[in-house]
DNA sequence: TATTGTTATACTCTATAACTATA
DNA sequence: TATAGTTATAGAGTATAACAATA
């Protein structure tokens, strides 16, 4: 802990270490959630990403997501072989691909979210409601000083 | 949160997303932290295993770890080729390699935890001492509950 | 010239299967 | 037979470089 520095932490109470494994105990709870939906915890983070606003680029999912553009390209490709989601030229600049979600890919984002809500739900379990809001809201602030 | 069920959260606030990018930006910070000690943040996470009890196989530090037995095989050879532990055969079981650290190895670790400690303190800027707190006792709760 | 999407390629991380030696 | 370590191999996931179309 902070105040806590003359006991060497353990490595089990590394931050990384905790990451990494909450992350993990995180995508073992939800794929059974996610399975019946024919979809990844992955994809469905792009159903989200890309119904939220009316009609982003690759471009823009690859930045709000953090990855490269030429991954984006990949996990597009899977969203449009499934059907549900529809690569449009955006009307203003050719260059660019709008992706938005067929009725099909709404129907699974909002059944994705539910589904999400159950496995952080059983995450957070161990955690009064009180201890999983400001896990939440601290990791959230953590994140945006970025 | 868990009580703003009506409000679907934005990829933003889905805990998935929320971990992985905690862990990009402790990653992003503690790289500068450890480049000058010669080694990743994971060969240090492995100094700070082996370091911590005495004499433990490879098996046991997959097991404390949580990867496979044989991805730890090359993590120890990697810190083995720096001269930083040493492989003995466990004089009760033959088969069994116990991995110790060497005089340098264990300069290494001491020196890596206190760029665990800036790192993570680095992380943690935006939060009060007792935010920061919390989240890492509420990670421990919610990792521990496996 | 710069940007968006794309493809080909390579790199990292990790696990599965099969082997050796010990038990 | 089972376990610890090892090796070879394959599978994700991701990025870099080069190219086409468009700006």
């Amino acid at each position: 802990m902070s105040s806590d520095l003359e006991a060497p932490p353990a490595v089990t109470q590394r931050l990384g270490y905790l990451l990494k494994h909450a992350q993990l105990r995180l995508a073992e709870l939800a794929e059974p959630e996610y399975e019946p939906l024919g979809v990844t915890g992955r994809q469905l983070a792009l159903l989200a990403l890309f119904g939220d606003g009316p009609g982003q680029s690759q471009q823009d999912g690859a930045a709000r997501l953090g990855v490269d553009r030429t991954t984006m390209v990949a996990l597009v490709d899977e969203l449009e072989a499934k059907g549900l989601v529809r690569r449009e030229v955006a009307p203003g600049d050719r260059r660019k691909r709008l992706v938005t979600l067929t009725a099909e890919g709404e129907r699974v984002r909002e059944a994705g979210e539910a589904a999400t809500r159950r496995a952080e739900a059983l995450l957070l379990a161990p955690l009064s409601a009180e201890g999983a809001d400001g896990l939440r809201a601290a990791l959230l602030r953590v994140v945006r000083a970025e």
